[in-house]
DNA sequence: TTGACATATCGGTATAATTCGATATATCGT
DNA sequence: ACGATATATCGAATTATACCGATATGTCAA
């Protein structure tokens, strides 16, 4: 009845916060505040054009939203997406238990 | 007030369910009944010491846990460590939101 | 003890992910 | 238009992951 396929968004969700250095990067906004990609490579120990790159994983992947304000882009947590994705990982998981 | 650094095991369970297959290892598991290796070889299309290697991963993660009868392993889904570990996800990433 | 079977481990290979430095692109101020 | 700054993209190097076949280990039955 319960044909489980897994989706595309989910996996992605998955594979975005199962970095060490990414997961920390998203837990950096923790505060709800927004961070430009210099700010966010000041306090992670990467190069510019990683965070650059690790950023854009976490974006696509529902993380956190990307708004542009003249040369700097500002990230911060995307709440409504991460939600729902929890909850869809929570549903998928869950359907064994 | 919130230190919150990633815990290992965290981390441990989000690679586990990061992978396709290995996901979809985990969800042959939603009637809650347990299968040896080989029948998930079956079910799978891989190898059998791929198999046994993946799954386990899924046991080290807390997804699995494994019962050993005669000259086989039966696995299961760990219902409490998952849940546990859903929610100790769930905590974590809604420290954002 | 031997043979058959289930599972685990090992060694190797192919593929994918992470990171970097260099460079390209975009925006601003002068 | 030019220089400075922020970010993105590219190409390459390194490292990690997934997978396989072969083999080892453990268990049972004869």
């Amino acid at each position: 009845m319960n044909k489980m396929l897994i989706s595309e968004d989910l996996l992605d969700f998955l594979k975005a916060v199962s970095s060490e250095n990414r997961l920390k990067m998203f837990l950096l906004f923790a505060d709800g505040r927004e961070r430009t990609v210099n700010e966010v490579t000041q306090l992670m120990n990467l190069g510019q054009s990683t965070v650059s790159e690790q950023l854009k994983v976490l974006r696509k992947a529902g993380l956190l939203r990307a708004r542009k304000e003249g040369k700097e882009v500002y990230y911060l947590p995307d709440r409504t997406s991460v939600i729902a994705r929890l909850e869809k990982l929570t549903e998928t998981l869950k359907s064994c238990c």
